[in-house]
RNA sequence: GGCGGUAUAGCCAAGUAGCUAAGGCGGCGGUCUGCAAAAUCGCUAUUCGCCGGUGCAAAUCCGGCUGCCGCCUCCA
């Protein structure tokens, strides 16, 4: 069948076939302005999930990020926070690409930035002003969107319906209402570079043309981008790659749905959102994919607590099922494999591919079976989530010991007998040391069931207790105790 | 006003003509258990926003209506 993909252009799910021998994706990348939030990460989960299945149904992938390090926001930035713009840059794309680094997005190939491409920008440019697309006007250069008779395909707009809506604001210099700048004259004091013009800077639009005909050719396969970037910025970049080239830009449009508040789409200029770095503080990253992942990516999503201890709770269920299988092997032939494929190459139906994986859960506890557990993995492996190793925090084992000791005198336990007087001596000399976790905890456990044996309720109960306050929980199973330290 | 999306259980969410409408969360009941927790098992939509139509057959197609969201300005 082969992976269905569906295309804003066409507004219809289309067949998946690349151009070439790698697939070549564009992303449209973040403004730096500012650092950023849980629903900028959804847009390059959805990437990561989409270069994760090309890469596993054997494709060749070459991807493309880029960052808007100038432009009108962060020259803003720069007066209010009185500190240079390249720094304000640096700093958010380093938050960012944290943040991609702890929910396992894997990085693209490419992370070019515009300022880099001043120079390809500025041909790109020429070449649209000599075939007549664009003209220049007191140091600016705009784009005639009327010279493309294609303009609105991509999101179903018409023209003249644009300008009787009349919210562009025709400035000084446009010709037409509609054009938009591709160049813009520096002010006193904005930082600027020097152009056949005089001295400013790109447009937002252009730095994405330049930047995927430099590295990905003139025409690449995929373009992906969240769902407000169709109009105008989507739109723009297919009128003046298109113009300057004659050729097709982008074949593929991937588009995703929003992260909502309150069922409002987060917006950086009403302070209506969530850092990511704050939404990691609270939930770890494979909670925080299967919060994105638990909704087809084109669909909008609700973000709330709730949603995320939904989501943690459900993770839950698959990772107690994983724990019970500890060194999972590799298996090449996971089971339910066809309706995985399906789900997946059906415009990354993720919701779907979840539901399978609770299907070989429920299936697996039905019948145990080693092959369940390793189809679970091969297909969390797929979607991105990381195999975890809890943390164990050894110095709070070694202090609830030594309460227990205490006790254990008090009572003049026999739990404190010359057998056991080796390892109550070593004890005092465990401070940070690593080795004898996870180790340890057993040891606490056993000693714990032998309470829990000699009737000694009020004894085994404060250890419970105790390692609950530090995040750990204990689980009786007949005489067997097991346990999990706390997570996200 | 134009364009696009969406409406499925208490909540979230798959399903776009045909076996009993996936799955998750929550809730209820059982098993296990010193207690607790965890785990597990069972139950939890005769029905898919509303009205009408086409089909042997519709959540799924067509027409109309309503609600919600978004885009049309910077925005993942």
């Amino acid at each position: 069948m082969g992976l269905r993909l569906h295309n804003t252009f066409s507004n219809k799910i289309e067949d998946f076939k690349p151009l070439g021998e790698v697939v070549r994706i564009y992303s449209c990348g973040l403004t730096v302005q500012s650092a950023p939030h849980i629903g900028h990460m959804r847009a390059y989960m959805v990437r990561d999930v989409l270069v994760r299945w090309l890469v596993h149904s054997g494709y060749k992938v070459k991807t493309l990020e880029n960052f808007t390090d100038i432009d009108d926001k962060i020259i803003e930035k720069q007066k209010e926070q009185k500190r240079d713009w390249r720094i304000i840059a640096d700093e958010n794309i380093a938050k960012y690409l944290d943040a991609c680094d702890k929910l396992n997005i894997k990085r693209a190939d490419f992370y070019p930035r515009a300022t880099q491409h001043i120079e390809e920008i500025i041909e790109l440019v020429n070449k649209l002003i000599e075939k007549g697309f664009a003209y220049e006007k007191g140091g600016d250069v705009y784009f005639k969107v009327r010279q493309f008779p294609d303009y609105g395909k991509l999101s179903k707009k018409n023209i003249d319906d644009l300008v009787s809506g009349a919210r562009c604001v025709p400035t000084e210099h446009k010709e037409d209402p509609l054009d938009f700048a591709l160049w813009k004259a520096a002010k006193p004091g904005e930082p600027y570079w020097i152009s056949p013009w005089g001295k400013g800077r790109p447009g937002w639009h252009i730095e994405c043309s330049a930047m995927s005909m430099h590295h990905l050719g003139e025409t690449f396969d995929i373009h992906t981008g969240g769902e407000d970037l169709i109009f105008p910025h989507h739109e723009n970049e297919i009128a003046q790659s298109e113009c300057a080239t004659g050729k097709k830009f982008a074949r593929y449009w991937l588009h995703n749905g929003w992260v909502t508040l309150g069922g409002e789409k987060m917006a950086k200029s009403t302070g209506h959102y969530f850092l990511i770095e704050d939404v990691l503080k609270d939930y770890r990253p494979n909670v925080i994919r299967l919060y994105l992942l638990k909704t087809q990516y084109r669909h909008q999503i609700e973000f709330s607590r709730e949603r995320l201890n939904e989501a943690k709770a459900a993770y839950l269920r698959i990772q107690t099922y994983i724990h019970g299988f500890e060194n999972l092997p590799e298996t090449t032939e996971p089971l339910k494999l066809k309706e995985f494929t399906e789900a997946m190459d059906d415009d990354l139906n993720t919701p779907k591919a979840l539901g399978i994986i609770f299907d070989l859960i429920k299936q697996g506890y039905e019948k145990p079976s080693l092959d369940i557990a390793t189809s679970i993995k091969y297909y969390l492996k797929i979607m991105g989530f990381i195999e975890e190793v809890p943390e164990q925090p050894l110095a709070d084992i070694v202090e609830i010991l030594h309460e227990v000791k205490v006790k254990l005198k008090e009572k003049k336990s026999t739990l404190l007998d010359t057998a056991t007087l080796g390892f109550w001596n070593l004890l005092e000399d465990i401070k940070t040391s690593e080795e004898f976790f996870p180790n340890l905890i057993y040891v606490l456990l056993q000693i714990r069931n032998q309470l829990r044996k000699d009737k000694d309720y009020e004894l085994a109960d404060f250890i419970r207790k105790r390692l609950a306050q530090k995040g750990i929980q204990i689980f009786d199973k007949g005489d067997v105790s097991t346990f999990r330290v706390e997570a996200k």
